[in-house]
DNA sequence: ACGATTTATCTAATGTGATTAGATCATAAT
DNA sequence: ATTATGATCTAATCACATTAGATAAATCGT
């Protein structure tokens, strides 16, 4: 019996987060999770909410991750070099951290503060850059969620495998952004 | 005793598409599955391969779907209003079958000849719209990828109820779609 | 230092879903 | 009718999630 073990929520969140990216979100189940904590699985819910409440940490977790990836990005950046800073941060956070930023999309429930403040800091980070471009409130807005389904629907498809062909992802991806920022000017 | 039901492969997965998009793919389980069709479980097992091979014929059926949209929206139109419609496409069938929409993206098996080609017709389709902009093969294939990129992510968000503000997501679709098409002519 | 409280962890039990093996029974073919 | 085929079933097993309640380790007040 090796008594008590110390755990607490941020590390069980901490090995959930780095078994999703290492070995597939799909495969952190509570059992293995546990296993890996050294621990019995009904254990893990004095620090954790079952697998749906875990789930809900990863994505606070990857949101946050995401988050200050983007804001440190933009430090010193302005417009276009900013957008595309932003960009490229986007994609090393879901390239480095697949499993938890494949989680960051799921179920968020509009009465979540936490996980909805972790969202905004994303947008706001997003606005700040738009700033010198003079949008109205709601072109930002609009230019805010074209950002974001932009680099989502990349990173995405490339998780996914869907890009076969042997022609550099990397490429690609600067291409969309030069398409984005070219897009972009013509609403200034 | 009810005897034999009269199944088949294709009443399987479209109970299963239907179920998937009414109520979630999540809840699409054998055993539902099962029941929705007034049979037991091991049963299904005489026409996909357990839960993964159902998963697979799902996405199947949807790459078709959206493969089929794509090239009914393309018909009779050319650049950007072929684009446009195509983006509007891919949308509508995002949103008609959420559940099957969101499988197709998943676990794509680089040796499944069927899947394979049913993706390569939704590229054909995007490939062959570009034709008059005379872009070189490689810069036709950044542009195909960029284009699902943009239309999946825009889907993706949306689905997964990322745009909370009131600020109407067809609002913002056009938008992107408008970004997107300025970005393209910079490349001509 | 001691008993009382708290709490981290455990065992046991239950439920749901997936899967396999092999039996049964309806239909079709002869 | 007889047999062969195959669609469907029952039974059994396994993995995972979850809840209830027991136990034992740490902590706290004295």
């Amino acid at each position: 019996m090796a008594g008590r073990v110390g755990l607490d929520k941020q590390s069980v969140v901490e090995a959930a987060a780095k078994m999703a990216d290492e070995r597939g979100l799909q495969r952190v189940t509570l059992s293995a999770l546990a296993d890996s904590l050294g621990v019995r699985t009904p254990s893990l819910y004095h620090y954790i909410d079952g697998s749906d409440g875990l789930r809900r940490e990863l994505a606070l977790y990857g949101l946050r991750g995401l988050g200050m990836g983007l804001q440190w990005a933009a430090v010193g950046k302005q417009t276009d070099q900013a957008i595309e800073a932003m960009f490229l941060s986007y994609r090393a956070f879901a390239r480095e951290h697949p499993g938890v930023y494949e989680v960051t999309l799921r179920a968020p429930d509009p009465l979540d503060e936490e996980l909805r403040s972790a969202s905004q800091r994303v947008v706001d980070t997003v606005l700040a850059v738009l700033e010198p471009y003079r949008l109205s409130p709601d072109d930002a807005i609009h230019v805010v969620r074209s950002f974001r389904a932009t680099a989502h629907g990349f990173v995405a498809l490339e998780a996914a495998g869907a890009f076969g062909l042997p022609l550099s992802p990397e490429q690609s991806y600067r291409r969309l952004i030069a398409v984005f920022l070219n897009g972009l000017r013509m609403l200034e």
